[in-house]
DNA sequence: GCAAAAGTGTTCCTCGTACACCCATGG
DNA sequence: CCATGGGTGTACGAGGAACACTTTTGC
């Protein structure tokens, strides 16, 4: 009576490489939409859940030990998005640390999401919400740890923050806002400077590497909780 | 080789009644878990995406047109979350403004969120994602709209805020904070003061039925534009 | 000394909260 | 005229943005 139905995971995977922000993609070799461009992904297995099996996915294309932050994004359902038996597919959001070059399989490469090539189905629009998500969530979360490196200096997350977010960033207030939330926590060390010379910068590392959501409640909090208790 | 799958959409359909949150589910009559409440829903239509499926479904327990809001939640896809063939879930938040009493079915009523009776399943975790998404988007959405009456007096407008956040609300406050966001207008007409007197009070409605987010990256947000035209 | 890059101090301003005070109605 | 609920004005503070200024390096 109902048609058969398959169900899929899809994972947009963003790295920041050489200052801009890009997503891992492998090129069809066959119909339908040979030659584009399609996430990683593939069948949901008999015995996982949509998380682990985005995760045993992208073992396939990557180290997975290399991505440091997955979630769900959202359902895409429309009868027709591929042609022949109907596939429902879960979209992820993956985020790969900026140190990082994992090998890729011989038809998976990274583009800029500026400069995306055709691409398969409908994951332009799953790219799309990812990168709305990241942008959303580097602004009330501390998920900038899943972009940085272990440790790195301010201008190298200031770097990494525009590129996210698509405009400029200052370092100033990037180092204040994220030490004023506990975020941030310097590790001692400096690094050297460039050949044109300059301060060498302190180190930092984020003091947590699993999200946690900093600003909760911008507005209509509960009501300030004077002498009881406080709950840091 | 992979085990059938079925694909099914719930909704946690949450309503304010009687200073309450509370949400609509229906009695299962039959194993597996019945005499355990269930929340609204069923299997994925052939032509229809999960989005109108869930419309669809919903017009079977209540009138949708008093539907005002429904937005995706997430999926819930263990592989033993229901007995029998594989069954993989989208999970809906849907809301109902609190001046409306939709006909239900006999096997269906609403329960607050706080006295839940046993639930079928894993339907107790959607609903508390539900209202944990419907909390946090009422402080930097207008999502407000969704609850409450076409027009509402301000102190009818801070209960609601209240039941749906668990917090009191300051009635002065909330009104300023929406105002000053541009969602809400004053109708010009006003509410005559119950048996125990009082000052008339004025009636407001929002100005936009339609989601809108309102407090967009309260940090790290694009430099001022300056002198440049500006967006309003 | 000078340029370059990093880091700090200071000011301004927006906006949410808290709270005192004024307003309009019923008894 | 007083209790009750509605509405306004104001002061405070948190925190983010902007920018001037200082520090440390290479040449």
């Amino acid at each position: 009576m109902t048609r058969p139905t398959e169900h899929e995971v899809l994972a947009a995977v963003l790295q920041i490489r050489a200052d801009s922000l890009q997503v891992l993609a492998w090129q069809r070799a066959l119909p339908p939409d040979s030659g584009r461009w399609a996430l990683p992904g593939g069948r949901l297995g008999d015995d996982e859940d949509v998380e682990r099996s985005v995760r045993r996915q992208l073992a396939e294309k990557v180290d997975v030990r290399e991505v440091t932050h997955v979630e769900q994004i959202s359902v895409f359902s429309h009868p027709d998005r591929v042609p022949g038996p109907r596939l429902i597919a879960t979209a992820f959001l993956g985020l790969v640390p900026s140190d990082s070059d994992p090998a890729v399989p011989a038809d998976t490469a990274w583009h800029p999401l500026t400069a995306l090539p055709p691409t398969a189905f409908d994951h332009a629009a799953i790219v799309e919400a990812a990168h709305d998500r990241l942008r959303a969530k580097l602004s009330y979360t501390n998920l900038g740890f899943a972009l940085a490196p272990r440790e790195f200096t301010i201008s190298a997350l200031r770097d990494l923050y525009a590129a996210a977010l698509g405009h400029p960033v200052s370092a100033t207030n990037l180092q204040r806002v994220l030490t004023r939330r506990g975020l941030l926590e310097p590790t001692g060390e400096v690094s050297p400077p460039g050949p044109a010379g300059g301060r060498p910068a302190a180190l930092f590392r984020f003091t947590d590497r699993t999200l946690r959501v900093t600003d909760a409640f911008a507005v209509l909090r509960p009501p300030s909780e004077q002498l009881r208790g406080a709950v840091p």
